[in-house]
This record gives C-alpha cells, structure tokens and sequence, in this order.
DNA sequence: TTATTTTTTTAGATTTGTCTAAATATATAG
DNA sequence: CTATATATTTAGACAAATCTAAAAAAATAA
C-alpha cells in the first residue's frame, strides 16, 4: 500500500508519460508536484525501492507494470468520483476536481466496484477522459483539437484537454459543453482564432483555447 | 483545518466524553487511538495550542466549543457516509465503519451538504446512531438497554453501542435488526441471559450481547 | 501517613516528506 | 572542444507524528 503523496507522485508520472515513451524529468515532476526536484529525487528513489518506478540518476523514470497498474487505478477512482459528483450530487464539472483528488485515495476495492456499478458502468468522466475498468482497460480514442479542424467541418465536442475551473466555466458560458455539434465557419489569420456555430448561434473561440477543446468529426 | 490525525484525535475525545463530563484522560485516548500514552500528551499540547482542548497537566482534556464543533462535524460525515454506503451502495451495515472512517476526512462543506441532501437527510445512520445537522444539533434520544427490560415488555430496536463487524454479524444472523419488534419472555438468574420472541420465532441472547442492544418501549 | 501502584509527562530517537544550498552531471552554444 | 547554462543529485536541516525508557505526579493501599 502506499502513502497518499506516493500515490500523487505516481498518478503525475502516468500522465506525464502518457503519449510520451520517454523517460519522465525530475522537473517535470516538481513542476505539477509543486514542490522542489530535491524531493522529488528523494522520492524517485523511495518509488523505484519499492519496484514502482525504473529509475537511473540522471535519466529520468519510467513507471514499471505495477507501478503503472496502480496509478491507473487512482485515475480510475478519480474519475467515477467525478461521475458520482456531476451525476449524483449535481455539481458541475468545473467543481469537482478537488474534492476528487481527495476522494481518489479512498482505499477500498470494493467500494469503487460499487460505485462503478452504481453509476452503471460510466465510460467517460464528466469531462470527457476515459474511465479504466476494473482491470485498468479503456480505450484512448485519439481525437483532433478544435484548432486542429478545416473550415467547413463539423464535430462533437469529445472532451477537454485543460482541466482549470476558469477554463471549463468560460467553456460553460459559451455553451461549448460536452456532446454539443459544432461547424467551422472561419479560421482569422491575424492570430488563429476560430469562428464557430454552435446551436444556431455565432461564437468566436481564441486559439489557446481551440487548441484545448477536443472533436470527433 | 486539522491534520487526519487531529481530527481522528478530536473525535475519539469527542465519543469519550459524551454522557461523561469529567475530564477524559490521557490513558483513555491511547486505547482508542491505537497509540502510546506519551503520544497522546503530545498530540492534547498541540490540540491545546490551537485552542482546540482545554487541558491542565495530569487532569486529562476537556473539547472547547470549537473542538467540540470540530468533533461533532466528523461524526456528522461518518454517519452520512454510512448511510450513503448502505443505502446506495447495498452494504451492509457490518462492512461500513471502515470505509466511513476514511471518508469522514474528506473536506468539502459542499459535498457534505449536497451528500446529506441527496440522502433525504437521514436522521440516523445504518446502527441508529443520530446524524447531526449541518448546525452540529441532534437529538439524543435516550434508549434502554435489551438488558434492562422486564419480563414481557415489548421493545423495538434502536440502535446499537457496539459496532464491531463481529458483533453486528451475529445480530443480524438472529434477525435482530434495527426496527423490529421484540417481546422479553425470560430473564434466566443463572446468566442473565433473555429470551426473546422476534417475528414469531424464540430466541435466546447472551446477557453482553443484550447490553449491546437499545430498546425504545 | 508512608509505601506501592497507576497514570502521566519528559527526554531523546525515528520515520516521512519536505526544504535550501552546494556539488555534480548533462545539454547547448560558440 | 571548451564554456556556459540547465537539470539533477547530495548533504544537512526541519516539522509532524510516533516510539521507548526514565522521571514525576497522583491515586490507592496498608
Ligand atoms: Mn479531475
Ligand atoms: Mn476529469
Ligand atoms: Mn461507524
Ligand atoms: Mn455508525
């Protein structure tokens, strides 16, 4: 078993080895940790005793089978948590990751099955990302950046790759929610911004944000 | 805010204390916590330095009103995370108290909130224990012991003062769940032991067990 | 009231996760 | 290839919560 900071220190080394086969930086780390490399070198070390991550000075880590296993698992509660917050106790998606992050180190194997079944087996949290089954499967459907699309086309809005809670209200107030459709109707040279029509209506989205909504044409 | 431990600290102070005005002491605590007595003198300094127990050396600690609202806000979330537990994930009442010992630490005012409301704000927890509103008030009703009832007085089950998975296990093989209806048919001198009809059928409880049982005629 | 037992506190160490400052290794640029 | 910049590690310290062993206070018994 490990310690809720081990536990964090795991679920940021997924997702910064995610679509990325190279070792994982020391900095890196510290970064979204928000902490000093000092530690993070310290704990890199405690991990890779523990057979959790492949370590060699200098050189970055990389996750082992049972280390990956289990920081998918974390994700995994992180998610139905999230599901059980929107779906359940009707909050929105913008309020949810922070308690999520708590909730995510509640240690009971039976308590997520319930929940996941509770919530019928949900396949994407509320903001789009996959939610691993119980044997740490799911499918990575890669979809395409909004900023990504060519005038004309049309797609679903599949996700979100920026998880911020001023980013998702912005989203909310454009109406630019999960599933709705939308065409592109012009890309603005001057600095990449797009035109879109959601629901009948004219909405101009900036590159910075484009590039974080996620489509299926 | 408290640590996990400050918290799990407050609250045992908080359950030895109630119907219990004197002062709880050091040695009390250690047995609940698990821990050693000199722990337990450190931990009371630093409860005292925030203010949090009122405590004179070698006379044990009393909650100040903040610790005892601190204390109380933690049972209010074991008890409605227990209800959650049974109520929509289908435990049973034996298999809860571990889990809630966890989530009791989530920190959301929110959460709880919305918890208690998707609940239909329960009144009670799965063992008939009272569940405090968000103000901290609840009413105590004062139950008899199975114990204590005279022979052919009819009784209905409460709640329960003990709450290991042992002991509840063995009451709910009897049947003996909350808001069933008994009727005292002996009280055996040689024991203390009670028999009992529930549901047309006779049973036959040990007098520790009947102790553990609480009653409202 | 004196002796003995029980309870509580202190002193000093340990573990976990963190930090700063300094040292070392690696990467990049000229 | 050498100098400089960047990234990482080491050394040493600290705060939180714990422990053991010893000292001190309080309670109980004789
Ligand atoms: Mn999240
Ligand atoms: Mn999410
Ligand atoms: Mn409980
Ligand atoms: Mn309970």
């Amino acid at each position: 078993m490990q310690s809720f900071t081990e536990e964090n220190y795991l679920k940021i080394i997924y997702h910064l080895s995610v679509n990325n086969d190279q070792a994982v930086q020391t900095n890196a780390i510290a970064e979204k940790m928000q902490t000093k490399a000092a530690s993070v070198t310290d704990m890199i070390k405690k991990l890779a005793d523990k057979q959790l991550v492949d370590y060699k000075k200098y050189q970055g880590v990389h996750l082992t089978q049972t280390g990956r296993q289990a920081a998918i698992n974390i994700v995994r509660k992180h998610r139905l948590w999230e599901v059980f917050l929107v779906e359940k106790l009707n909050f929105k998606w913008d309020e949810v990751h922070d308690i999520a992050e708590e909730l995510e180190h509640i240690n009971s194997a039976e308590l997520v099955e319930r929940l996941d079944e509770f919530l019928s087996f949900p396949k994407n949290d509320p903001h789009g990302d996959p939610i691993p089954d119980k044997h740490g499967k799911f499918d990575a459907v890669p979809f395409t950046k909004l900023s990504k699309l060519k005038t004309g086309e049309k797609g679903l809005i599949m996700g979100v790759s920026e998880h911020s809670s001023a980013f998702l209200k912005h989203l909310e107030k454009l109406g630019l929610t999960l599933g709705k459709t939308l065409t592109l109707t012009t890309i603005t040279d001057f600095d990449g911004s797009v035109e879109i029509i959601v629901e009948d209506k004219k909405i101009s989205v900036t590159r910075e944000v484009a590039k974080h909504i996620l489509i299926r044409i």
